[in-house]
RNA sequence: GCGGAGUUGGUGAAGUGGUUAACACACUGGUUUGUGGCACCAGCAUGCGUGGGUUCGAUUCCCACACUCCGCCCCA
């Protein structure tokens, strides 16, 4: 048998109904906030992620997958999705666009080459948004919010917001040196990972796990120390917004992010559910003022959001939201004779013109079996189409909820199907998006 | 890349070096030749992750590999 490649997923059923469900609430919020979509390709030129994503980092210099095309280019599967969006941004000059500044939001799958775990995939799928063109902190602000938000509508309630500041180039390179200096001669204090960090990218000393309960670390130099005092007004405005749109959020030293190109605002969200698993965080971003230039675009501000697909779906099951699936038909046709199975042919395809779900057998099957599939399908109504009554130009119709059965003239049907479908309609704020609400 | 645990049907699972791999759910058919969802009866893995090896004989023992899960690193 041939087997999914390791660290990928088949999504199906109930699953994909899910997917499909969020992705849907994904796409209606973001229109509100006027975002545009964008989908860039899968795969780029290496040098895009070794340039934007940066070569210290992790995902780009030990999880990307490679390879070379029959041309003998370089090629990378996007493991971000960040750098592929402002090279887009770059190549179709979009920063030449009347409308200022640019808002644009993705969800498509990534490729890292890891061991996996709960959580943890080697394809896996991510949404995110970008800001580009504003340093205004209130851009900051909406998007953290935005992350917030969506998470929210969804139902998500145990999720913590930890936001921090790297300060400008200069604030972030003063604590850079402040972090190598400090550290050094402590370094046989802190574990083998660090040691290398030291040299390679200091600042994630300061999230390190396995070190952080050490003295060493209690007393290292703290970002917020070493913000210079325009970064430092910054960090204070990107909070006040965040106050007056009632994001709860928690300023924690510590996020440091693990990509090269954050500055200023870098934030975390993380699910605080019992038993998530180790991969707990299930979004990030930050701003990322000098991506841009560095890929040879004008000089643009920019801040954006990622958050894992599938580990916003494990939030979800955790908390035990129940995302209102429609799993139900709203006619089943059951049929005996050929004469009946054809005037059921021509109903189903009449029916579903006129955008009503109707399901039939297709298998043949006795009417007790057709009547546990009807039933299998959660359909409204059944039809079980009669030679005699079709003669009389009606077919006896039964409501499953209510059990009653009426006969209804052919021509009447789809009147009467229309008015018996009416759905009702709760009138808090979140219906559309699967409120739990008792109707 | 490193460490650990696991892999039996559509599902949840029991089990053994030897002629028929329990049990339950689901599914299919019948009792009931056109109104079901109940009940009863019957059927339903020539195979126990894949490939080798040991053996008269392996799902069971050994080895390798694959995949899943847990943790590290890192990240979403």
């Amino acid at each position: 048998m041939i087997t999914k490649p390791k660290g990928t997923k088949d999504i199906y059923g109930i699953e994909a109904k899910k997917w499909q469900y969020v992705s849907k609430v994904i796409d209606e919020v973001m229109e509100k906030y006027n975002y545009d979509f964008i989908r860039t390709p899968v795969f780029e030129s290496s040098e895009l992620f070794h340039r934007g994503v940066g070569q210290t980092t992790d995902i780009v210099t030990k999880e990307t997958y490679d390879f070379t095309d029959r041309g003998g280019r370089n090629m990378t599967l996007r493991p971000e999705g960040t750098a592929g969006v402002v090279r887009s941004y770059i190549e179709n000059k979009m920063y030449g666009n009347d409308n200022k500044p640019t808002k644009l939001y993705y969800n498509m799958p990534m490729y890292r080459y890891e061991r996996p775990q709960k959580g943890r995939l080697r394809e896996l799928t991510q949404f995110g948004m970008e800001i580009l063109g504003t340093d205004d902190p209130m851009s900051d602000a909406e998007i953290i919010s935005l992350a917030v938000n969506i998470y929210k509508i969804l139902g998500l309630k145990q999720i913590k917001v930890n936001i921090n500041s790297l300060g400008d180039e200069i604030s972030r390179n003063n604590y850079r040196n402040a972090l190598i200096k400090y550290f050094r001669p402590h370094i046989n204090e802190l574990c083998e990972d660090c040691h290398e960090r030291l040299e390679k990218n200091p600042l994630r000393i300061i999230d390190c796990k396995v070190d952080k309960d050490k003295e060493v670390m209690k007393m290292a130099p703290k970002t917020i120390d070493y913000l210079n005092e325009e970064s430092k007004q910054r960090f204070e405005k990107v909070k006040e917004y965040l106050e007056v749109m009632g994001i709860d959020y928690a300023v924690d030293p510590t996020v440091v992010r693990g990509l090269d190109y954050y500055n200023h605002t870098v934030f975390e969200i993380e699910a605080k559910v019992e038993g998530f698993g180790a991969q707990n965080v299930i979004g990030g971003g930050g701003r990322y003022n000098y991506m841009v230039e560095q890929l040879e675009g004008p000089k643009t501000a920019a801040i954006g959001f990622a958050s894992g697909f599938d580990r916003l779906m494990l939030a979800l099951e955790k908390e035990n939201i129940d995302i209102l699936v429609n799993n139900s038909v709203d006619l089943f046709l059951l049929y005996v004779s050929e004469d009946e199975k054809k005037y059921a042919a021509y109903l189903l395809n009449d029916l579903r013109m006129h955008g009503f779900i109707v399901e039939t057998d297709y298998l043949n099957r006795n009417l007790k079996s057709q009547f546990k599939q009807a039933d299998r399908l959660n359909s409204k109504f059944t039809i079980v189409l009669n030679d005699n009554d079709l003669k009389n130009n009606e077919v006896k119709i039964k409501n499953n909820a209510t059990k009653e059965v009426e006969m209804v003239s052919l021509d009447a049907l789809i009147y009467y199907l229309d008015e018996n479908l009416t759905e009702e309609v709760c009138d808090c704020n979140l219906h559309d998006h699967g409120c739990n609400c008792e109707k």
